[in-house]
DNA sequence: TTGCTTTGGTTCGATATCGCACTACTTAAT
DNA sequence: ATTAAGTAGTGCGATATCGAACCAAAGCAA
């Protein structure tokens, strides 16, 4: 069933419109924010409110797939804004934990909210179901090049 | 069949996957590409090459999704690299016509091809056949994004 | 222990991205 | 034809991103 020489096709394409549809929510996204606020900010936010707080920088910067020193960089401001706190590693003094704050957790709380509208008035026009049936692929997909990246 | 209450769960957790694949396919793709280029780099000479060059920049703006003042600084990488060259616009003598040299063409035909593989290594563990038939959903998101974002 | 290797995090320098403001040209209105 | 409003592209400044080199602590070997 499968036609191999189709397949390099398909998922380029997949890319390419993974890549526009990437920039475009992004963008609507950080009209939504607060003034200075990027993606990335939100985005170690709610990893941190999802998955629990105390993690590493390393950690973070893994899980959200950008260099260490990107996510340096991102915590700055995080903590400059008084979103997080930091806590010494007990396991190992080189490293650190990040904790949220109260204001760190309303910030993503509001964000979220800030945000409800737009996906709202997009569950009108697109069909979530389809969106939820595609999920899994996704998912299998970035569990992929997760994979693919660290054998490299 | 809709549960309002759960679309925009949905919704969210879709761009989340969508933002880690894309970032974690620009990078694999990054890695392909001479040193110095980017994602960027390569998106121009692909739009220009499928749709036809002899495009403005402000067009070539448009379609990918950034800001004219990014293309203005992409464009000046590509013509420094001797891929793209410039033509005044017959049409209107405020812009200018971006067209493909060979060494541009050759360069996105070397970029797919040293990409290729990785995809042909990924369609052996991912089922294509899946991401074709997901892949009209992907385009519908990203045109709704794209006319939501025109319409605000 | 001592010394080698690995690892978490930051600093630094280079480049990318983007918003703002500006110029030059075009278009529309009269 | 004149003027006003809109549009294409760029320069500039601020910030983001990222790789290379670095430091300090941890792990490991003998």
């Amino acid at each position: 069933m499968s036609r191999p020489e189709q397949d390099i096709p398909t998922l380029f394409v997949l890319f390419n419109e993974i890549g526009i549809i990437s920039q475009l929510s992004s963008r609507l996204f950080e009209t939504r924010l607060p003034d200075g606020f990027l993606v990335s900010h939100f985005a170690v936010l709610n990893h941190l409110t999802r998955l629990g707080d105390g993690r590493t920088p390393l950690s973070i910067a893994q899980a959200l797939q950008v260099p260490k020193t990107s996510m340096t960089h991102t915590l700055k401001g995080l903590h400059k804004a008084g979103l997080i706190a930091f806590e010494p590693n007990p396991r190992d003094s080189r490293s650190k934990c990040v904790m949220l704050t109260g204001k760190g957790r309303e910030f993503r709380a509001d964000a979220i909210s800030a945000l409800g509208p737009d996906l709202t008035q997009m569950a009108q026009r697109i069909d979530v179901s389809r969106v939820a049936e595609a999920l899994p692929l996704l998912t299998e997909v970035r569990e992929y090049l997760d994979k693919a990246r660290e054998a490299d």
